[in-house]
DNA sequence: GCGATTTCTTGAAACGATTCAGAATCGAGT
DNA sequence: ACTCGATTCTGAATCGTTTCAAGAAATCGC
């Protein structure tokens, strides 16, 4: 069986497909009896819009298309949820991507995107994608960098003042007495990265005799924190930090699973530790973790509000979005 | 400017719309040097193909759908990269949806799917979705079931074990010396809850003087755990269960939370824990948590496959692949 | 009763890529 | 010289929807 097109419908209820058409899109220039007698033959033919069509004539996908970095971190799933729901509210879908921090993949999703004529594109990038982005708007689609602020202000952005959530989470280690803080983070090529670590910096700077040490991790898994704090633990007592920064809270369960693995170390006696997002499972850590929050769901829904709006008036100034951050203090601080 | 068709692209380039097309599709049936003459006019006019055009040519996306009960429950988006991953090989692009253990929510994504024409769909069902499903095959979308075995076996399915989990699970409980063990659980319309309540059931049974008193929460959900937990710490002691099987690890993370939140509750000490899916938060947990696992990745990568074979061969009798759950100690039942 | 409106409906023309039967060209074989 | 086959290219037809100018019918005012 073949599926039924406007044609088999406008056929069974004698009518023209331009009247099925209106029927679907514009039902109040239709005689009610006549949308009755459609919608009718419509259910008995089981007629389904083929989305395909309706998309070539439009010249414009219903689907947004999300790039996140790393699907498996919780804060990104956040972030797609939040940016769902809205994107549910409009009628559009959201066509989620993992580029699991490689650039290549990063691409090929947005080359995609490209091919579907998408609605528009919301991306945690991971490397400069601005050429890319500039592309994608020639052909009227719009873009929203997520978690990340636009380099040049030429894309509206929705981020978190990652400056600030870098300066809180070292004040507060120092604030709690630490001063040999360590901070442990890869992808310093990665704003986000940069922005915490010179908040870090900041803060260490303005209390001395606090040292700042910085620790490179493979990656921003649980599994790279894990082997980070095992090396930790394998040093001299006094060679340890006392107070430990992870730039987020995968590394800092990670390296907190390691710490207490083995009894000799005591978090926070011996380390203290912050770690940053303030993910669902941060609370139910080890111990439970001290953290940065950031509104994930909230960012994601304003990011599809600036694409939607954007979409609508292409004419429309770049916006930049920017939420604070908010220290959660827990035991691992206390 | 307008986006470039294969019309000015063939006009550039001095030959037919068909052999542009061919450019595209079948090289190999060109001139060499046409093709580069074709390929040079495709990258001077920034030309990229319209996939809406080419799918309502085609009749059929090359999308594929996945339907998830929770997106962030760390096993869905485990099973959602491993679809990613073999989706990609076959170049094609995972849609991914949330249902939000809402029906109407995964009726809204079928339907969306169906509109699409889409290529295939996988889903984690959260109410009997088989009728959606038959539907959906008439039409030529091949469906497979995600962590669900299809009730008559009309549809391919890729799951777990969950009755030997579930039994897995409470034996586990019942040779670490409980007899007093509670089950935390919802939702049990749902097959994968009742195949483990079916499981724990039949380990009690072989073990007389154990009991199992079935405990009610809110949802899957840390929260509804953590709820559950406060719930019991307020039981008078002799009340008190001293195993918990917990049906996932969500809730698992959420009770042992509240358990340990007041000291007067050891874990595994008066209570001893397990949970279920083994999510990469469970060893970084308060207490590192027992748990059932279960192959996230593998299921993805497996029904993608299977979804594969039934989309080039509808023909193709429905398969059940099962899993077997593997249980993984750790400190919270030893 | 008649033109002017308003209300519904019609059907052909897009949208842009793919396909496929047939045209054009060239060599080889007889 | 002519046929046959292979290779390459052509361009009209097609997919299923939406749109829109124009037609038909009903309603209104006077």
């Amino acid at each position: 069986m073949v599926a039924a097109s406007v044609r088999d419908v406008a056929a069974h209820a004698g009518v023209s497909v331009g009247t099925v058409s209106n029927v679907l899109n514009h039902p109040e220039k239709v005689l009610p009896e006549t949308v009755t007698r459609v919608r009718g033959s419509i259910r008995t033919l089981g007629f389904i819009r083929n989305d395909a069509a309706r998309q070539l004539r439009a010249g414009r996908s219903k689907t947004i298309g999300l790039v996140v970095m790393d699907i498996r971190n919780p804060f990104f799933t956040d972030i797609a949820r939040g940016a769902e729901n809205r994107a549910a509210d409009a009628a559009l879908a959201i066509l989620l991507g993992d580029s699991d921090q490689s650039s290549s993949r990063e691409g090929a999703y947005l080359d995609l995107f490209e091919e579907q004529r998408i609605h528009g594109v919301l991306v945690s990038p991971v490397g400069d994608i601005t050429p890319r982005l500039e592309k994608l708007r020639e052909r009227g689609i719009p873009a929203v960098l997520v978690d990340r602020s636009s380099a040049d202000g030429t894309f509206s952005s929705v981020s978190v003042d990652d400056f600030a959530g870098g300066q809180m989470a070292v004040e507060h280690l120092i604030s709690a007495g630490r001063k040999r803080i360590a901070f442990l983070a890869c992808s310093f090529d990665m704003r986000q990265v940069t922005d915490r670590f010179a908040g870090a910096r900041a803060a260490v700077a303005s209390h001395p005799g606090v040292t700042l040490e910085v620790i490179e991790v493979e990656s921003l898994t649980v599994i790279a924190g894990r082997i980070a704090g095992q090396q930790l633990v394998e040093r001299p007592v006094g060679d340890r930090p006392d107070g430990i920064f992870a730039v987020n809270d995968l590394i800092a369960m990670g390296v907190l699973q390691a710490l207490v693995m083995r009894r000799e170390v005591r978090v926070p006696g011996d380390i203290a530790l912050v770690g940053y997002d303030d993910i669902d499972f941060a609370s139910a850590a080890v111990v439970p973790l001290t953290s940065i929050r950031r509104p994930g769901a909230l960012i994601g829904q304003t990011a599809v509000n600036i694409l939607l709006e954007e979409a609508a008036d292409p004419a429309l100034a770049p916006r930049q979005v920017v939420f604070q951050p908010e220290l959660v203090v827990r035991e691992s601080t206390l």
